[in-house]
DNA sequence: TTTCGTCTTTACATCGTTGGAACAACGATG
DNA sequence: CATCGTTGTTCCAACGATGTAAAGACGAAA
């Protein structure tokens, strides 16, 4: 490995103007300039960025805390993650919590300014007095716990109302949604937007149709629509809080023989690669993954350079697919 | 930030010996090792690592370079390295490559000791005059290139002969393949498996029935399905050499309303979470994803202290479900 | 010619850590 | 009591880079 001290023998100058002319400064004569690059070509010269950080007082990564890398939209959204933090130099360190408290919390205790330089967190289960956070960070998606952080997300509300106000346009009454969740935030935000759709439509709002899921997996979504169809009068539409559970739904439904969408209808969230090829294809909520995780890198970046507490709204969009075609 | 001089200021000693202490050198003497642990916590002091490696000529940090995170097996597979990687106290940073030739190129170019103490490569277009590694490196998977690095992986010319024997067992007489890929490693020994299965049992190999797949998504497992049932005598089995394109052939199948398994058996490799919940949930080889992410990191970690060539075989099984059920 | 200001280069210290050598303290041995 | 080996501690240099300050070069203005 050749280092500036190298370069700088070969080139017959300081290792001084050797960095000059690597950090792009001006003022180096062109004749000392020239002899210095075809040094660096010769040598194949690389920076050493661990002594680099060390010198200029920087890690040279982020964290990225979040579930699990197996669920499809945080390894959809952890690529692009690390695209955007690569425009800003940064290498991304991936910590896995699996949505569990402790985890959570032992994530965040590792965290701090030897290791990393900022943090993006998308926390499950962490309560408000578990942020005492010693790094610049941003909250995926929205949550209940009100604390001084910046966050980047779509309007829950919002969307959830589009899903549900669309089963309605399709003319199902009884609409059930799947993934309530008692500590979860975003969960509570779909929770209010399903609530605020069938009231504006003179639709009750029944408890029986809502079911909660402790974890937002496949099986969960499997194990709630199993309950839903075992009322004496189950829905006609289900609108499920993220892709996974929608997927699984669906899956409960046809072992019981009860067709999507003619005999029930379902929404799913997050718009996973998977919902456009399963059959039948799941409509979902798309948010806009790439603006998520440009936004969030940027707003880091940003604060690393100035405290700042900023709110980031991303836009979504709702493609429909098979799963709810009208009958 | 707390550092080792301001903990030695604390305890009253010398640096070196709070480093000596947090290193776990033994000549200690009791009292100096209480007060300088007593220090050490009440600073709340963290190892800088990037001062430690750059003393010690290490980086910290291994790369996975890979296809693409939103393919299921990567994302899987990835959650499994960084937590194997842990043990070794080592970061995953991870490079996609979307499997392009310059990708995996401009991946590997960037590797280098100044970046990363070791990789764990997953090629897939790579030619054998590419490999001039300059860290340790193990390759995932088989691969027809015979060049002198490490390996791990399962035997795919056995798994895939065990999928299709599986086929076979059915009674199915035609047979299908979809996957072949005239450069990818893998694809030429899954397809050895494949023919090897079709000739013990005395099936005819027909290039008709082996579809090419140029990646191996969703859409291309549909795409050479509808090339299949487009042929005067289709296929009554098929295996497809990953997961995603067996999932793309079962949608496509659905849109031409050939059932699954009745009309259609189906096979695929890898084992995603996603086939356990498709419907028809999908027959698959699968991987031991955790034996290989541990065996890659421990092969790393030896070949930093001394360099060895080994391949590891790691085991797999056939998991059967609904997609090949007896008819 | 001297002085000044602008460019250009260099020496040196420093980031936080650890390896190695030097040194100090100590009881044990002859 | 001198010597020795073991144990324990400190000092110094070094990893590779960069910021700072100071020195050097050079032309222009006085």
């Amino acid at each position: 490995m050749a280092t500036l001290k190298d370069v700088a023998r070969l080139a017959g100058v300081s290792v001084k103007t050797v960095s000059n002319v690597v950090n792009g400064y001006s003022f180096v004569k062109p004749d000392n300039r020239r002899r210095v690059e075809e040094a660096l070509e010769a040598t194949g010269y690389r920076p050493n960025l661990g002594a680099r950080n060390l010198r200029r007082g920087r890690t040279g990564s982020i964290a990225l805390v979040l579930p699990e890398l197996s669920i499809p939209y945080f390894a959809e959204l952890t690529g692009l993650v690390i695209a955007a933090a690569q425009e800003h130099e940064w290498n991304v360190l991936i910590e896995q919590t699996f949505g569990t408290l402790s985890g959570e919390r032992s994530a965040l205790a590792s965290l701090g300014p030897h290791l990393v330089d900022a943090a993006i967190l998308s926390p499950e289960a962490l309560h408000v007095d578990d942020f005492q956070l010693s790094v610049p960070s941003v909250l995926l998606g929205e949550h209940a716990v009100d604390v001084p952080i910046s966050r980047v997300g779509i309007d829950n509300v919002a969307a959830a109302r589009v899903a549900v106000r669309h089963l309605i346009s399709l003319g199902r009454k009884r609409i059930a949604a799947i993934g309530a969740h008692p500590h979860r935030g975003t969960a509570a935000l779909r929770l209010e937007g399903y609530r605020s759709a069938l009231e504006e439509a003179g639709l009750p709002f029944l408890d029986e149709l809502v079911v909660p899921a402790l974890n937002y997996h496949r099986a969960d979504g499997a194990a709630a629509m199993k309950s839903l169809l075992d009322l004496r009068n189950p829905p006609d539409a289900v609108f499920c809080f993220n892709d996974l559970l929608a997927i699984g739904a669906m899956r409960a439904a046809a072992e019981r023989f009860v067709r999507v969408p003619a005999d029930l209808a379902v929404v799913g969230f997050d718009n996973n690669e998977e919902s456009v090829y399963s059959s039948p294809s799941l409509t979902s909520v798309a948010p806009d993954k790439g603006s998520i995780a440009r936004a969030a890198v940027d707003l880091l970046h940003r604060q690393t350079e100035s405290p700042a507490l900023e709110h980031v709204e991303t836009p979504f969009s709702l493609l429909v697919r098979e799963s709810t075609v009208a009958r």
